[in-house]
DNA sequence: TTTTGAGTTGTTCGA
DNA sequence: GTCGAACAACTCAAA
């Protein structure tokens, strides 16, 4: 009897448990075949915007291509149509990673609901987390609320090595399939990306493995430097697994501040699962009193602020990158983020939505939980006061100015460093949006606010 | 239960 | 230009 593999963000075939218990449940059915399906929900499609449709269109290319063209591609509603697959093959168990974010988690228990009507199983095997969220627990049972001492039990937790290949793949059935690609949007867009893809994201590990990792603790923070791994978007939808990376790292420095950022991705889905509504609402309620600018004007800066046309060229440079590649860097992820919150003074939701809809990598548990770390609402163990200056962050990570002139054409005609403050060079930049607003100004404002819901 | 020490990523001011 | 202190007194985990 054939067991269904469902795919969902785990688009790989290696050190992939669960088609490994797939394999093994159509073995003991007398069987060796496997159905591969991938379900385009309509509610995941609309929420990504084009380079993130691109890379899911891709991906399910090179994971189609690598099954032989195997691979079941079916548009609509998974409760729907994951049952109808199972039954229409004839299998007795669907196979998957589990799913902890809080749409698919939900979504997995009410297809386990239906596939039981009919006497399936939903076998959920391993996750896309080196350790699964819920696992990591203090000495009372709770989760951690601060990032460091998360840390040093999920190390002391320790995880799998990778899931090794199956002595031989299984025998994919082949069958018709419908697209590949969100309703509405080409099967090939036209987007420009790196290269998608299981491959490529062992290739590209393999590459900053060897040429990036030793200077990463140096070099990450840097926005001028190619200095991070750009492994997100495969992680985002496991071309690749943690495991995978974990495996190979030392006791380094380099090595563990990599490590480190692998498990800030590993504690805010621990977050995001224990407490789901903070993927909308503050995680700490004092800050629901929080003041916001949203009368008039409030549209128009926060457009300026989308498409690059603050007047701060850190911050444009930042915005503009997102637009043009999907993809932003991680430090001027948070200095545009901060600027919105605490410059614009806008809610952190409005920012982290148009973030979730541009980023290739767009994960709703990072997005949201760094969104609410800037915000000042999250985990962040530290004082309030610590609010970004745009001008500061751009002199100290992109020094030569190079990250702003490669993304804001208007600032080329300015050399070095001054690139960050045009305001400073008479009328060399004159295409070049003023300041939206005073940052010193802003800053006190912001405190004053913080202060009013903190002290009420 | 109480106490203690530490907390990703900062900024500004004045010497 | 560089350095240390102040910011304001919080939250959390563990001893």
């Amino acid at each position: 009897m054939p067991s269904i593999l469902w795919f969902r963000r785990d688009l790989r075939r290696h050190d992939n448990p669960a088609l490994v218990a797939a394999l093994d449940a159509a073995r003991d059915d007398g069987d060796g075949t496997v159905v591969p399906l991938f379900v385009l929900d309509p509610r995941l499609c609309n929420a990504a915007g084009d380079t993130r449709r691109a890379w899911l269109s891709r991906s399910l290319h090179a994971l189609d291509a690598t099954l032989g063209g195997a691979l079941v591609v079916r548009h609509g509603d998974p409760t729907l149509l994951v049952p109808e697959v199972a039954a229409a093959a004839g299998a007795a168990s669907v196979h998957v990673a589990a799913d902890f974010g809080p749409y698919g988690a939900t979504r997995d228990r009410a297809v386990e609901n239906v596939l039981a009507a009919s006497g399936r199983r939903l076998e959920r095997t391993g996750s896309p987390y080196a350790v699964a969220p819920g696992r990591v627990v203090k000495g009372d049972g709770t989760a951690y609320r601060v990032y460091t001492p998360f840390y040093r039990a999920w190390v002391e937790h320790g995880w799998r090595p990778p899931a090794a290949d199956p002595d031989a793949w299984p025998d994919w059935r082949m069958d018709p399939s419908g697209p590949l690609a969100c309703d509405g949007i080409p099967d090939a867009p036209d987007v420009d990306l790196p290269p998608v893809g299981e491959a490529a994201a062992l290739e590209r590990w393999d590459a900053f493995r060897i040429d990036g990792l030793a200077a990463y603790g140096e070099l990450r923070d840097r926005a001028d430097l190619a200095g991070t791994s750009s492994l997100s978007a495969h992680l985002r939808w496991g071309e690749i697994h943690p495991r995978t990376l974990l495996a190979e790292l030392d006791g380094s420095p380099s090595h563990t501040v990599f490590r480190k950022e692998i498990a800030w991705r590993e504690f805010y889905a621990d977050v995001l699962h224990r407490a789901p509504e903070s993927a909308h609402t503050w995680l700490d309620p004092r800050f629901a009193a929080m003041e916001h600018d949203d009368g008039p004007g409030a549209d128009d800066r926060f457009e300026a602020w989308r498409l690059g046309r603050t007047g701060f060229p850190f911050v444009d440079a930042g915005m503009r990158q997102l637009l043009a590649e999907g993809w932003m860097h991680n430090r001027v992820r948070m200095v545009t983020a901060s600027f919105l919150v605490k410059d614009l003074h806008l809610p952190w939701q409005r920012g982290a939505r148009w973030f979730m809809t541009a980023l290739r990598d767009g994960d709703l548990a990072s997005n949201q939980q760094g969104w609410q770390w800037v915000a000042g609402s999250g985990t962040d163990a530290a004082p309030y006061f610590r609010i970004f200056n745009p001008v500061t962050q751009g002199l100290r990570f992109d020094p030569d100015g190079d990250y702003v002139r490669r993304y804001v054409p208007e600032l080329r005609g300015l050399g070095g460093r001054s690139a960050h403050e045009p305001w400073t060079q008479g009328q060399l930049a004159p295409d070049y949006p003023d300041r939206l607003v005073d940052h010193a100004e802003e800053r006190d404002e912001s405190l004053a606010r913080y202060t009013a819901i903190k002290n009420p």
